[in-house]
DNA sequence: CGTTCGATGGCAGTGACTGACATGAACGAT
DNA sequence: ATCGTTCATGTCAGTCACTGCCATCGAACG
């Protein structure tokens, strides 16, 4: 019963997902999920500004490698920038992730407040990628549609990629899914 | 003092934006806004499910003119279904609309609940509009992308539409936006 | 005039989140 | 070894969003 045991936050973190697969995120509370980590209600929220943001941790390291592209490549085409940093984020999806990815994903799209969180990460992404395009001298506009032309191929190759049966790894995945959006647009 | 003064959504409405707008949105508490209507907190959530909806009200027109113009179009091509969906929806904003406009997208922007609740919507727009798409046999990730990226254009035209300054009708300026959006992939 | 209906009020309860303060294990300095 | 500081955690009280339940009362209708 060491009043310290380490890694808090990871137990917050795994006792959350458990809870949340098994009972609903509505339908958990956070001092249960404390309680299950050994924990009290006010030490979840010394670790996670609040509930939903406890299955969000991890999103820094997959924002690094999407933004790493963009500032390391050499191209200056919008679009090329935006592919360099659709390969670098496929690193962060390797094979034995996915199943993780698969079931952390039911939860997500399960519940309201858990998409609603997912799409303001994807939109703080976009937003962050636009800026890596602003500073590498493309025009404002032009980078803010492509970085969420970007991010709404990222965000289609991933639920292509955690669908059932599939087995091909995500780079493959994801850069088919952006010939799709070349061939939609350059098509005329 | 008639117990059943007509109009208590548009009052609600109403207070909640000129309080939101002076105290900001946290600042304002579902009770006063309430009392500033003449009616109780119990009232509001009467009519409202939560505290950011009683700012997107409306949001249904909206959508209705969004997907009239893909239902109605003779257009087989996703891009131009999709430009069809821009017109209409840009009937939405006449210049009357942009004083009111800018207003509330001051505090809309201001406050990251209200802001997230945008986001839904217009992720809830998207989806609609793939799923308008799809209707009309667009491959559905095609459908998918072309729909994400006209919600793209359509806000990107929306914020240069209530730029200070700027005078040009909605229609124009989302027309220029599209162009830049073809002309990002069309350009390879 | 009485009955019914629908909008509203009243009220108690839950759960997320916060601020202020107390506690006690770890750890270094003496 | 003891003292003192640090810091993760506990405790507690409070606010506010949101809900369920039941009472109320004006209005419409027969």
């Amino acid at each position: 019963m060491a009043r310290w045991q380490s890694g808090s936050r990871e137990r917050l973190a795994a006792s959350a997902l458990r809870l949340f697969a098994s009972q609903g995120f509505e339908g958990t509370t956070v001092a249960e999920i404390a309680a299950e980590a050994g924990l009290t209600e006010r030490t979840f929220f010394r670790y996670y500004t609040d509930k939903p943001e406890v299955l969000f941790a991890g999103q820094g390291e997959f924002e690094a490698l999407f933004l790493d592209g963009p500032e390391t490549s050499t191209s200056t085409s919008p679009m090329e920038l935006v592919a360099s940093a659709l390969d670098g984020a496929a690193a962060y999806f390797p094979d034995e992730r996915r199943s993780w990815s698969r079931s952390r994903q039911v939860v997500v799209t399960g519940n309201v407040a858990l998409h609603d969180r997912e799409l303001h990460k994807m939109s703080a992404l976009a937003d962050a990628l636009t800026a890596a395009l602003v500073k590498r001298d493309v025009d404002p506009t032009a980078a803010a549609l492509a970085a969420e032309a970007g991010v709404s191929v990222f965000r289609r190759a991933f639920a292509a990629w955690i669908a059932e049966g599939e087995t091909r790894p995500f780079v493959d995945i994801q850069r088919g899914v952006l010939h799709q959006l070349q061939a939609l647009l350059g098509s005329r």
